[in-house]
DNA sequence: ATGGTCGACGCTCGA
């Protein structure tokens, strides 16, 4: 089996992007991030006639996560317990952020991590939240389960070594590199989880996004802040793990490429 | 040529 995760920045704007990929990399499963649209408005009828099933979960024009899956897609969960909220005005709102479903027996996650803005602003101490209210459920699961099959995959906005920046003197003071960030990403493994990606991709400058700003694809000045953390059991059957720099290529490509887990049978 | 991006509910916001 082969699962995905791919932080599309607008389902609406690369769907035949999107299916394409399924069929050209053969997946089986694709968590995504940022389809930045409502249920409604989200193109289901490509994914369901190349023969994918999709859940979608989106409020607005922001942020939104969907699951596409061919081998069965049960017991949806748009956001987990104690997920906080945030509003910059008025009331705070629990975001389209995390979604997920039960896919041939692995529970995956599709994960849009709070950016955080700027180390003084609110929205960092959201994220820093988030991530601990994160962590707790899915310590929760594997108390409950120990060999629960659990898949947290996504864009997490955090580049957990210097080297996962191409020039770490432009994120000095800056989001995505600071301690506390990296600290909180690190709970995971403390959890019993295994980011799998760096696990099988050791090497540095093996990066998921390019920003669109600043002609940063040809110049090479990226990110590597997509991972994909696995529960002891599915862990254990990850076979491989592959970082599909083409996706970032051509017209219409999105600013991050996806990140594609192999698991043994 | 010393700049240069996208996507969305867009005269602006978020990344």
């Amino acid at each position: 089996m082969r699962i995905a995760t791919w932080n599309i920045n607008s389902i609406r704007a690369r769907v035949d992007r999107a299916v394409d990929f399924l069929e050209r990399a053969d997946v089986d499963v694709l968590a995504l991030q940022e389809t930045k649209c409502k249920p409604e408005q989200f193109p289901f009828a490509p994914f369901e006639a190349a023969g994918y099933e999709v859940a979608a979960w989106g409020l607005n024009q922001w942020n939104g996560v969907a699951i596409a899956s061919r081998v069965g897609l049960e017991d949806v969960r748009e956001g987990f317990t104690a997920q906080p909220a945030f509003g910059k005005t008025g009331d705070p709102v629990v975001e389209a952020r995390a979604l997920g479903a039960r896919c041939a027996g692995v529970d995956v996650w599709s994960l849009y991590v709070p950016h955080g803005r700027a180390l003084d602003d609110p929205h960092y101490a959201y994220k820093l939240e988030w991530l601990e209210k994160l962590r707790l459920d899915a310590v929760g699961w594997l108390e409950v389960d120990p060999t629960a099959q659990v898949a947290l995959l996504g864009d997490w906005n955090v580049a957990p070594f210097d080297t996962d920046v191409w020039d770490m003197a432009v994120f000095e003071g800056q989001t995505h590199v600071s301690a506390p960030e990296r600290a909180a990403f690190n709970s995971f493994a403390d959890a019993g989880y295994t980011e799998v990606s760096r696990q099988f991709i050791p090497d540095e400058r093996r990066y998921t996004y390019w920003d669109y700003q600043q002609l940063r694809f040809p110049k090479n000045e990226v990110l590597r802040i997509d991972f994909a953390y696995t529960s002891p059991v599915l862990t254990g059957r990850v076979t491989g793990v592959t970082i599909d720099r083409d996706e970032r290529k051509g017209k219409g490509a999105s600013d991050h490429v996806p990140v594609i887990l192999d698991l043994a049978d």
